[in-house]
DNA sequence: ATGAAAGCGCTAACAT
DNA sequence: ATGTTAGCGCTTTCAT
């Protein structure tokens, strides 16, 4: 059997209210039985009953994590980052984080995160885009819900978003200043808000430089923004646009499924055509050329939003914070100074 | 607030003692009142407390999963396959999976996970290869040890492990079933159990085949089994025997950096060199040609851990169970015959 | 078959 | 500054 409050309380001679206000290190208490205690819980090796502190102070300590399938399992750990970041942060807050994923066509039907309807959480982190009918439910909890790199248009969450606008500027910036005038966008669907964002943020840059969107240099037709869509979006995009000389793609799998088209088409990167990601990736390094692109920083997302979770939890602080992540432009290989 | 056995008990007129009884469907209960209070049950909305009944049940409901950071962030989802089956197998199990990763050089005074230390946990899964001193601290505790896809030579723990020597078994009769004489293997370090026992099959393989196994044909200095390793192995191996007709990479990550290799060299795949892998990940088939390779069921593998894990806090079975969960072959276009 | 009641380990209000 | 005590919501004897 493990120790509980009351052996502590023996060992050291004083009462368990002692010992609770010591745990919780209330100020009034003489340093002298703080001492005592403590030396009490060390040499016993005590660890309070999560259980029994939840049940009297109506929390569990816990935080839901949900994430689609899809999400979870992307070949680049992205998402997965983003919840390393909460538990890293989780760690020292004293919470444990609950990670279930659901279906990524999750309907009317499906049953909720079994956490949800058990109240085993206090508060739910959603990483990611997920189906609206799922933020509905969700939403109808009494619950602590907090958004990370994605929210619903319809209602207003805490959410903790990347700079997707700045990082779109950015992005085009680096390419109009190493003297790129004809840059194509690559995307995916536009309906994925950080999609959008980051074409907004191209646009800007472009207009900023005196430079007129041209349509035809930009693919948003692609359901999902993965290597294979890159593949085929710059077959589209080459095939018929010859002044094209660099290359904005929204994430660095489409940037890598770019650059093999661009290399089986036997153009030369960076000589013939620049390009640049988005996001960071592990593997950007082990391309050839390595991909230049935009850092974002996941652990640090996902830090941020736990802290923002801790925040609502603590004040119960109710008006829908949004935090903008910065990124920064990474420059390696595959875009040159045309000048 | 949330409606509490009191509750239910009021609203079906019977005793708290009566509701308990139904909601652990004890079986000498009328099925008169039994529907009364699942009615009651149903209508408030009623679910019951965890930290309550985890503080009398003396239990946590929550399972904990150790994982290294390397092996959760690796660029394949393997590993995250392989929670992803624990998690699945929890929602039916009434359980709750704690994630968390330990640094890969993780010693002496680093703490243990914290779910460790407060007793947040019924028990562990430890998924692939830890450092043996977190496995020592952890033995310490009294807590039922699962072990997935790696097991400490020195103590005697449940495990779930893949039939690896099976694995290496048919991944080399598929070779010598297409012509193959020649065959390399490509490994990591041997001191991985896992690798050996791939090489052990393949050895096997060649044996019954009446095939001498070749050193010179079998490269396991490398300290890693990832692409880079595939390809500097592959480079030296083929730089020096010219008689190699086939590779078995003991995974999928070394099977593509050989193939990567094997076209910066000029050789054609398959028809100069066959190439078989092992894991069965995602992205090898994408590969061109798609990947040959030994199909690992990782989410049957964290789902049988799960379910030897609930079997072992029944029963408090303590025997050191073993799971060989088989391999399958799936043949795709990176091999061909030559007979 | 059902109910009464004790108690799991802790927090917090109140008393001293 | 510290102790006493009443629960928190549930499971589990033990009665009935």
């Amino acid at each position: 059997m493990n120790p509980t409050i009351k052996d502590v309380a023996q060992k050291a001679g004083v009462s368990i209210a002692t010992v609770s206000l010591v745990i919780n290190n209330h100020k009034r208490i003489s340093s002298d039985t703080k001492k005592k205690v403590q030396k009490a819980i060390k040499d016993l090796n005590y660890y309070p009953s999560r259980s029994a502190r939840d049940l009297v102070s109506k929390k569990t300590g816990n935080i839901g994590f949900i994430l689609t399938d899809d999400h979870f399992l992307r070949t680049e750990p992205f998402y997965t980052r983003i919840f390393l970041g909460t538990e890293f942060e989780a760690r020292d807050g004293e919470y444990y984080i609950l990670l279930t994923t659901i279906k990524s066509d999750y309907s009317e039907k499906d049953p909720l995160p079994r956490f949800i309807l058990d109240r085993s959480v206090d508060g739910v982190i959603v990483a990611g885009k997920i189906p609206e009918v799922l933020i509905d439910k969700l939403a109808k909890y009494n619950l602590p819900l907090i958004f990370v790199d994605y929210t619903s248009a319809k209602e207003n969450f805490p959410v903790v978003l990347i700079d997707n606008i700045q990082g779109g500027i950015t992005a085009t910036n680096h390419l109009i200043s190493y003297g790129h005038k004809n840059i194509a966008f690559i995307g995916g669907d536009i309906n994925h808000p950080s999609i959008n964002e980051r074409l907004i943020g191209y646009k800007k840059a472009l207009e900023n430089a005196g430079i007129n969107p041209n349509k035809k240099f930009i693919s948003t037709t692609s359901p999902y923004p993965d290597r294979q869509n890159g593949y085929n979006s710059a077959k589209k995009i080459f095939s018929t646009q010859k002044d094209v000389t660099a290359v904005f793609a929204c994430n660095d799998a489409m940037a890598i499924g770019v650059m093999h088209y661009l290399k089986d088409s036997g153009f030369s990167i960076p000589n013939d055509i620049s390009i640049i990601g988005f996001d960071d990736v592990e593997s950007d390094l082990m391309l050839d050329p390595p991909l230049t692109t935009i850092r974002v920083p996941k652990i640090e997302l996902g830090a941020e939003a736990l802290r923002l979770m801790i925040n609502t939890l603590k004040y119960k602080n109710s008006n829908a914070k949004k935090i903008l992540v910065p990124v920064e432009l990474i420059i390696r290989k595959s875009t040159k100074s045309i000048k």
